[in-house]
DNA sequence: GTCTATAATTTGATAGAC
DNA sequence: GTCTATCAAATTATAGAC
């Protein structure tokens, strides 16, 4: 892994942890062994490195997600798997979903994070409105409505279980998403 | 409205706005009119100050919802107030839920405001629980999973609807949320 | 209660050597 | 690419006068 790479990954886990505004290039710096005037020099401002770590986050999280139109694999799994993913991160990692955290803190991003948190939204929206289409007696209406209340539950899920320190909180939150 | 409620009154604006680590005392001086010093004189550090403005939303928050066990009004009506508290939040004042906020960056909070976030939570969770206790053919469990899953949707329906800056995200979310 | 003044630290960011 | 050195600004917080 590039020491590119390591920065936007150190980035990652630390805007999961603590925000935007909870970290720092110093201390970015000192978890990958470098000073921080080198971490400038990979990204010029904050606002750069928060933009990368946004899109780099969302392609990897949108890609785990697989075709949402695969003939070979139901609806009902596709969702399981998708809540799945924000239980591993939740549950395996304790850490907030990335852009749940930046969507929180929207108002105090440069516009390019905030433009990348946007994207991330629109995206799992997407991938979400066409598995529940997909659906028996699921009109497009319903699907969309569907993609916006299960994205809400999971992002607050993810909350709730944090700050209650209960992954069970998650569990119990998100059994209202519907899986058919 | 003493100074020290107008205090708490911009700190609970400010985050909601941008979060806990997206204001300072500075700031707080400047939008009611005195010095950072003279804050510091009201709420020795701002741990302090956190803790009092959470403790605040949650009774001002609480306190509006009513007996959730009154028998002159029917559960349906007060899932749908709880809702109308959230909706008027976001759509209304345009920002978040104070303790959304400062749950999503809980870990990086000083204890006695992480605190006082959970308890917002515990509080939420028990009205809602019982109101939908209420309801006909809903056991103690199903009600527990229904809090869970209402209030974790209208917490991240609000993340999505300030990101996407699209109210209608929010309207879209929520009727995930049973009312019956 | 509010002020001035200031301490001690951290922040995002840059210049220039190697 | 990484470093040392540094900057200007902001941060939380305190001391002491009024």
């Amino acid at each position: 892994m590039s020491k590119m790479d390591e920065i936007v990954d150190a980035a990652e886990n630390m805007i999961r942890e603590r925000g935007y505004n909870g970290f720092s290039f110093r201390e970015i710096a000192d978890a990958v062994g470098v000073k921080s005037a080198s971490v400038h020099y990979h990204f010029p401002t904050k606002g750069d490195l928060g933009a990368v770590v946004a899109k780099t986050y969302t392609e990897k999280f949108i890609g785990s997600l697989g075709d949402p139109e695969a003939p070979t694999i139901t609806p009902k799994k596709q969702i399981e798997n998708y809540i799945d993913a924000c239980r591993y991160a939740i549950v395996k990692q304790g850490k907030m979903c990335l852009c749940g955290m930046l969507g929180a803190e929207v108002a105090a991003l440069p516009d390019e994070v905030a433009r990348e948190t946007k994207t991330f939204f629109e995206k799992n929206i997407e991938w979400l409105t066409k598995v529940y289409a997909r659906m028996t007696g699921v009109g497009p209406a319903a699907a969309l409505r569907r993609a916006h209340g299960a994205v809400a539950t999971v992002e607050g899920a993810m909350i709730l279980a944090r700050t209650l320190k209960d992954d069970d909180a998650f569990e119990k939150a998100v059994k209202q998403i519907p899986t058919a």
